[in-house]
DNA sequence: TTGAAAGCGGTACCAT
DNA sequence: ATGGTACCGCTTTCAA
């Protein structure tokens, strides 16, 4: 039961070498196999264990990335983390998560922690950018590789995908199956897929020639279930009786929320009312009934923000470098009349 | 564009002091107000960041605490997660979720790294526990709480629910409501919520009179819906002309897939068959129809870890302690024919 | 109040 | 192959 822990130092004078030795034959320098085994064995009586923080002062860098996102319990965040946590299993990195959450200022207190050496490198996807994020983020001395739009051309890695044209893609879905009366929950206009997929939305309709009643759209204060809910509520209350036939909410978590809304109304969904999302997380696929929503393929995202990353550790001249993925439509049981939960 | 970081040796340099007082001048130690402003224009001149990892060295430790979970997916942890992090908003202290994983072993290096000085503290809510992550838990050095049991008695703060208690809840809400053939759908018996699970479940039966047959019972292979659409299927597969009125999921991601796998048998729940999870995530209250579970107070659980770590910083001595919270049954509708959605 | 210097715990370069 | 030592960037005695 050791209470301090013990040094290099200690784990030298109880071998009876010297501390260049001890470190050499702890961590695989030229020493000799006497050397390693006597080393060794004091270390272990010792108990020693090796100091991060020291060894990250030497060696100039923790081997930690930072993921920061703003709602860890939206599962999209999920896949692309996991996905990031794959692509980094072999290469001795830690992974830790931090939600930034609501503020923008946070996330930029974040974004400038970096520079302090808090970690090697950061992997960001901010649903609210404003012009201190940008600046803190191209004052950033450490790797960054952004997941999502950043408006202003800061000189860094990118994985995006045109969440605008998801809208889109789900818009025209509900055309293709009769639907005409197209209602749109979205997300928060702050934040840059609330402003994309608003485009989205107007694009498609305009496209079908239909003109768009504003008072079709609805905003949530949030991309969350609850926000969801009460914006549902709120734009069936106010036009569910000009036949609104179909929601495209702006996200799973808010297709979800208002279709509780929808049931709390009395609405079946599809038959009286068709609802979509975005992101195909497990809430779409799971849901009763399962969630037409377009894949705006989040592991890929984390994967490809990774591989970008691990690029410019080898080579940290490379120029910045933007990946992009197409989303795509999953149509399901909230769309179409016919089987529950096909998957 | 800095491409190098400055540092205080620097920045003492540029404003023509020495390296101590420009620490004191920029940390507040005793200074003059001359030397201050000289100090902080030079540190902005040359665009000065302090160094966290030179700063963790000599101040010996990181502000940093790590919680530890097996599946972020799991909304469960989301709400320990805010909780901890609300609590400790103003200490000054970064909170880092790493998830652990399946594997245990994965888990023992993760709390033996602990004692690297990768972080101050740890708040871990481990699935699984063999002998060595106990021996980890109780070899480590730095304060760490556990959200969940031990089995052994590792001198650790800890806290607790009883969560085969809840299972109990759950069944003798099913029997207050008149259902008797109760089937079960656990998690992994190889984890410490699926044995107490069990026995709670056990239990339940027991105390009602009602001979438990052994097919009645199934096993996922994970506590989350696609296993538990899975283990869903097998025991409707197995027992659905058996009479079964109800299941009990082991959680609320086992509840979602076991609903699943019952209306894609042609079942309505609750009218055929009612279903239970445990946990009381935002799954619950949102899925169509919402489901009746039973609140394993995670927030609670959250909020008391953090203060118990806060508690040992403030007291390193102090004895170890164990808070226990009370798991309470929230009805909804996946049991009781009614509204949807009552929240 | 200020400056010089001793570490915090390692790693790596330099001789030997 | 081994030992001596400078040093990573910062904080904090200790004298002046």
């Amino acid at each position: 039961m050791t209470i301090e822990r013990a040094t290099l130092h200690e784990v030298a004078a109880a071998a009876g070498v010297s501390l260049a030795s001890a470190s050499r034959a702890l961590t695989g320098g030229s020493a000799s196999v006497a050397m390693v085994q006597k080393v060794r064995r004091a270390a272990r009586r010792v108990g020693y264990v090796p100091d991060a923080t020291a060894r990250s002062l030497r060696l100039g860098g923790t081997r930690q990335v930072l993921f920061a996102v703003d709602d860890i319990g939206n599962l999209n965040y999920v896949a692309m983390l996991r996905a990031i946590e794959r692509e980094f299993a072999d290469t001795g990195i830690r992974l830790s998560v931090t939600t930034t959450g609501r503020d923008v200022e946070q996330t930029v207190a974040l974004v400038q922690s970096m520079n302090m050496g808090v970690g090697d490198a950061l992997i960001i996807s901010p649903l609210r950018v404003s012009p201190s994020l940008r600046r803190a983020l191209s004052e950033l001395i450490v790797p960054v590789v952004v997941i999502g739009s950043l408006q202003g051309n800061v000189p860094v890695d990118m994985v995006r995908v045109d969440s605008g044209h998801a809208v889109q893609l789900a818009v025209e879905h509900l055309q293709s199956l009769g639907r005409r009366r197209i209602g749109f929950v979205n997300g928060p206009l702050n934040t840059n897929p609330g402003v994309s997929r608003r485009h989205g939305y107007l694009a498609a309709m305009e496209a079908a020639g239909i003109a768009v009643d504003g008072c079709f759209m609805e905003i949530a204060t949030d991309f969350t279930i609850k926000a969801g809910r009460a914006a549902g509520q709120r734009i069936l209350d106010r036009c569910g009786e000009m036949g609104l036939d179909a929601i495209v909410g702006g996200n799973d978590l808010l297709a979800v929320g208002i279709i509780n809304a929808c049931l709390a109304a009395g609405l079946r969904v599809p038959h009286d009312i068709a609802v979509t999302g975005v992101d195909d997380t497990e809430y779409a696929a799971s849901y009763n009934p399962s969630i037409t929503t377009v894949s705006l393929q989040s592991a890929e995202r984390g994967r490809l923000a990774a591989q970008l990353l691990l690029a410019r550790f080898e080579d940290p001249t490379r120029p910045p470098e933007t990946a992009t993925v197409m989303p795509s439509l999953v149509a399901r049981s909230s769309t179409q009349s016919g089987d529950v939960n096909v998957d």
